[in-house]
RNA sequence: GGGGGUGUAGCUCAGUUGGUUAGAGCGCUGGCCUGUCACGCCAGAGGCCGCGGGUUCGAGUCCCGUCACUCCCGCCA
């Protein structure tokens, strides 16, 4: 017989009867009857319960044994009786007598409760994955996410895509975010960097003439995290396509994401992704990722209160600011309207005005201001009726536009009205190529400094920019955005220009990207693509709130891995290898 | 960098208006129990109430500071 196990702990049942096996995996739960005791072993496939009484010479051993301890059980199949089977148990039809028991690795008392489903303190949780990770959810999760990708990856092949490695060490890029930088030994001074995406990478590829490429690729960067955002390292499933126009891209990974999220989930999912211009998303949802589940939209009703009676926001109009609305259905009373009013000072807006349609009347301080006639335009503008309220959202445009998405996201979630049960997939369309820095008043780019600008050449020379929309997109589901995309600018001169409004002289884009402005001079085939976001997907697929529960050794929200102990200090012989010398950190009042 | 929440036994949590010796479940140790499957019963050990200061006759509880974890804003082409 097998040293460990003849069988897995998921594997026997009624036709074993009678046969001499051997298990082996961790105590998951002990019942200690005192001449009997049940041991429910537990490995990855599953648990079956073990059986032993106190005529056995190991019985002794066996009551010491510790919860999780690793341990060896050899003996015979017993066919339970009627009333002792375990429905709720694969193996409930039968049990194992212990006839020979062996500890192969003892437990200590645990820093966590492996059988339970209550999860533990975060920290705890962390510097002991390898425990928290034997426990059934996260356990679970983790295998989710490995048949998820295998079944992206079995998709992208059936629709001709292939999949290539790119460099890890490569070089800092000058846009976006903050690039994780590797000393170069051999060169002092100079750096690698860890990529933020393989984004040049993947338009050279195209250009080597591959056709249609993809990866399950490491992404770096070097930014804070948030509950839908691991710090340092994630993974997307990234692509491109030759030749193609928007709507190719979206013919190709449309049918990859729904096959995915319809494998996996039993969630409802729309026949078709709306398509949603991104000014639309802004105005109806106050963001890029809007979340189609909460059933009302934001309505701008500036105009009925330029010159109104209420002369806060009249005189702010006056002044530029814009006055959003917010259908609160449900919420016509006076202490929901203060909690709202509350809600939004927490978020640092100067408070929410509302106003409470009842009883066939408007009533509320706004309401006074602007008279009956204003108040019902404002209802029937919002789509409110009686017992409902509007929340008013006024600042400048992109202010107004935050606060109220965030209201909008906010009563949907407290009047349960968003659907637990769907995902609502929508790709946001034309993202404007430029936007103006609010700190300096300068042009940059809003976006992506690689994609075609709609109308190319003749729209930069000719248009306002910051009118000029990219072919940019992005795929966003209940408010969380899985992808971001766009068709490639691949013509050098239209490249130049673009840079060139965006402030930056031709031989900026000769230094800062080489690779792709030589390619392009070469023969570039049109092309675009899209990554979508690995462990976001697993994370909605799976239900789960936070993005640590989907990856197998996340790092916490400072970007340290407790287990690991990293980053952790190096020695000086190390760092002189690097030509590096540490400095004292200088900390200022002002940091 | 800024704001919110949390921090009490190995783990999950309770702890009233500031008032005697800080509790429960799980786990751990010991005892009882031969059909449990979250087994049951009895007993015990286990506490810098995150840390430091302050107010008070008296602080787990109030105040200030600090640290840790977490959520959000900034940031994330």
């Amino acid at each position: 017989m097998h040293a460990y196990r003849s069988h897995t702990c998921v594997e026997l049942s009624e036709a074993n009867v009678g046969e001499e096996v051997r298990l082996s995996g961790w105590i998951n739960r002990k019942r200690d009857h005192g001449q009997l005791v049940f041991v429910d072993l537990r490995d990855h496939y599953g648990l079956t319960q073990c059986v032993i009484d106190s005529s056995d010479a190991c019985f002794e051993m066996v009551e010491s044994a510790r919860l999780e301890s690793v341990v060896t059980v050899t003996g015979e199949v017993l066919k339970r009786s009627d009333e002792t089977i375990n429905t709720s148990l694969p193996t409930g039809h039968i049990e194992v007598r212990i006839e020979k028991f062996s500890v192969q690795s003892a437990a200590d008392t645990l820093p966590l409760q492996v059988n339970s489903d209550e999860n533990s303190g975060e920290e705890t949780r962390l510097r002991y994955r390898f425990l928290d990770l034997r426990r059934t959810r996260p356990h679970d999760n983790i295998m989710l996410r490995a048949q998820i990708i295998q079944s992206i990856r079995g998709r992208m092949v059936a629709l001709g895509f292939t999949e290539f490695q790119t460099p890890i060490l490569t070089a800092s890029s000058p846009e976006g975010a903050r690039d994780f930088l590797v000393p170069a030994r051999l060169h002092p001074g100079k750096f690698y960097a860890l990529p933020q995406a393989p984004q040049q990478f993947k338009q050279l590829i195209m250009v080597s003439g591959f056709d249609r490429y993809f990866q399950i690729a490491p992404c770096f960067r070097d930014e804070d995290s948030r509950a839908d955002r691991s710090p340092g390292e994630f993974y997307q499933l990234d692509l491109e396509m030759s030749f193609v126009e928007q709507q190719d891209v979206f013919d190709a990974v449309e049918p990859v994401i729904r096959g995915v999220f319809e494998e996996f989930s039993d969630k409802s999912i729309d026949s078709e992704f709306v398509h949603i211009p991104y000014a639309e998303s802004m105005l109806k949802y106050g963001n890029d990722k809007p979340d189609l589940r909460v059933p009302f939209e934001i309505t701008d009703v500036t105009e009925i209160f330029r010159d109104s009676g209420f002369s806060i926001f009249a005189k702010n109009v006056e002044k530029g600011a814009v006055v959003r609305a917010v259908p609160g259905p449900k919420c016509g009373s006076r202490a929901i309207a203060d909690r709202m009013n509350s809600w939004a000072q927490s978020e640092g807006a100067p408070g929410m005005g509302y106003i409470i349609y009842g009883d066939g009347e408007a009533r509320g301080p706004v309401a006074k201001a602007v008279g009956a006639e204003k108040a019902e335009e404002i209802r029937v503008a919002a789509g409110v009726g009686d017992g409902d309220a509007v929340f008013f959202a006024c600042a400048p445009a992109n202010e107004a536009a935050s606060l109220a998405g965030r209201a909008r996201v906010k009563i949907g979630e407290d009047q349960g009205l968003i659907d637990q049960d769907s995902f609502k997939f929508a790709w946001v369309v034309d993202f404007p190529m430029f936007e103006l820095d609010e700190v300096t008043g300068k042009i940059d780019f809003s976006h992506n400094p690689f994609s075609m600008p709609q109308g190319g050449m003749e729209a930069l020379e000719n248009m306002d920019p910051l009118e000029i929309k990219a072919w940019q997109y992005d795929l966003v589901c209940n408010g969380i955005e899985l992808s971001s995309g766009a068709i490639r600018n691949h013509l050098p001169e239209v490249m130049y220009k673009a840079f060139e409004i965006a402030g930056y002289e031709n031989s900026v884009v000769d230094e800062k990207f080489p690779a792709m402005i030589n390619a392009f001079r070469f023969g570039a085939p049109p092309h675009g693509g899209i990554a979508p976001g690995i462990d976001r997907i697993v994370m909605l697929i799976a239900n789960e709130p936070n993005i640590r529960e989907v990856i197998l050794f996340p790092m916490n929200g400072k970007a340290e891995d407790l287990m690991m102990a990293a980053p952790s200090a190096v020695d000086d012989v190390a760092l002189a290898d690097l030509y590096i010398r540490r400095v004292p950190v200088i900390k200022s009042k002002s940091d």
